[in-house]
DNA sequence: CGCCTCCCCCATCATATGATGGAATCATCG
DNA sequence: CGATGATTCCATCATATGATGGGGGAGGCG
């Protein structure tokens, strides 16, 4: 059976869709609790009955974008896993910085969903959640952390969550740390992504140098 | 003129203390539109109207959390500062990763508001900000990205926000990261501050190296 | 004691917000 | 066209939540 989600990610004009992707914007910047479904349902334009007509209640709506995001954010996973096939250690992680930057700032909603679900409690607890260990695991493979993505080690998982973290900051922390700096946009995400494989990519390509002299 | 805030942090045990103390606990876990002053009340065992005749509004309590937050961490950030000085930068970074880790572990509330703060929108504008700008440029020149903090440069204070955005983000995230590994608390902390020293230690060593070669 | 001030709670209000029912509109198809 | 179903909006409800007023009590002080 189709589900609403998958219908609406076909005809990205219909209805159902615009509305999610409204959703996805206004949860992304407020939060769960902090948005309000007349403030989605303004964003397309419409009324709020038509926003239950068609998603239900609130939180199957919130639920229905963080399904969308997780389908996104692993698609744009294996896309970066097949174009850094088979490269270097460090040119590896050159390259998943910068294509992953680039994606999440053309759609920071994914890094802030994310983040504050990461950081943020929700009055009803979701039972549902992001895919993150599986993501978590894959790129520790990916990374050579780890020969297995059934047998990823605490540290290899925390290693991949500082490197994807600090990613996700810099996109959806841009409204308060692009003020601080006083860059213009283009300049914010030319030095995060600087700023990003200066600081991550030593650590990992010392120790890859160290086990191969073993 | 005494304010509140000044008033609640001298006796711990008064009752403004006591609702501040809870504040920053439910906002911390639940944000600003997630928390609501029925659930801080409650948490201190009082009535709603007991918390309004001590610090007013909503807003005007959030607020008041948010600067007690910033007292708190600049005072750290200074001890820490004391207890690094003329060490050199490894060392410096070590020490530094280790003690704010213990701290914010132990006041985690602190790791969160920042990254909520940071990372969500609320309805109306506060008006009010963090000291970030500041606290970034003190650790800027602290770890030797900046000869003065008034010229403190954009990629100098990304790189301090990544360092320590990669700390909150383990104390912050604990809830959702240390099911995934499955350790144990005492673990999941040793295990964090491994991998922050780990990961954000040699990229600056690095650097420094160079330039002392000049 | 009588009065005052400070502190706290009960009852209540006002508004915001999630949600629904039913009418109106539109498209499709026989 | 007329029937049918899908979609949308208006009016309205129910509840959660922020906020307030007034009463009561504890303690200090004349």
């Amino acid at each position: 059976m189709e589900t609403r989600l998958e219908k609406a990610r076909k005809d990205p004009e219909s209805m159902k869709a615009r509305i999610l992707a409204a959703a996805r914007r206004i949860f992304g910047e407020y939060g769960f609790h902090g948005a309000t479904t007349r403030m989605i349902a303004q964003d397309v334009g419409i009324d709020i009955s038509t926003l239950h007509y068609h998603w239900g209640e609130k939180k199957d709506l919130y639920e229905s974008v963080i399904l969308d995001i997780n389908k996104d954010l692993g698609q744009s996973l294996i896309d970066v896993e097949n174009m850094i096939h088979g490269r270097p250690l460090a040119e590896r992680m050159a390259i998943a910085i910068d294509v992953m930057t680039d994606y999440l700032f053309a759609h920071p909603e994914v890094s802030n969903l994310i983040l504050l679900r990461y950081f943020g409690k929700t009055r009803h607890e979701s039972g549902l959640d992001f895919k993150v260990p599986e993501f978590t695991s894959d790129i520790a493979r990916s990374m050579g952390l780890a020969k297995d993505t059934k047998l990823v080690s605490p540290l290899a998982m925390m290693e991949v969550l500082t490197v994807m973290n600090a990613i996700h900051n810099f996109i959806s922390g841009e409204n308060f740390f692009r003020p601080m700096t006083g860059l213009e946009r283009g300049d914010y995400i030319r030095t995060a992504k600087e700023t990003l494989k200066f600081i991550l990519i030593p650590a990992f390509v010392q120790r890859d140098r160290m086990h191969a002299q073993d």
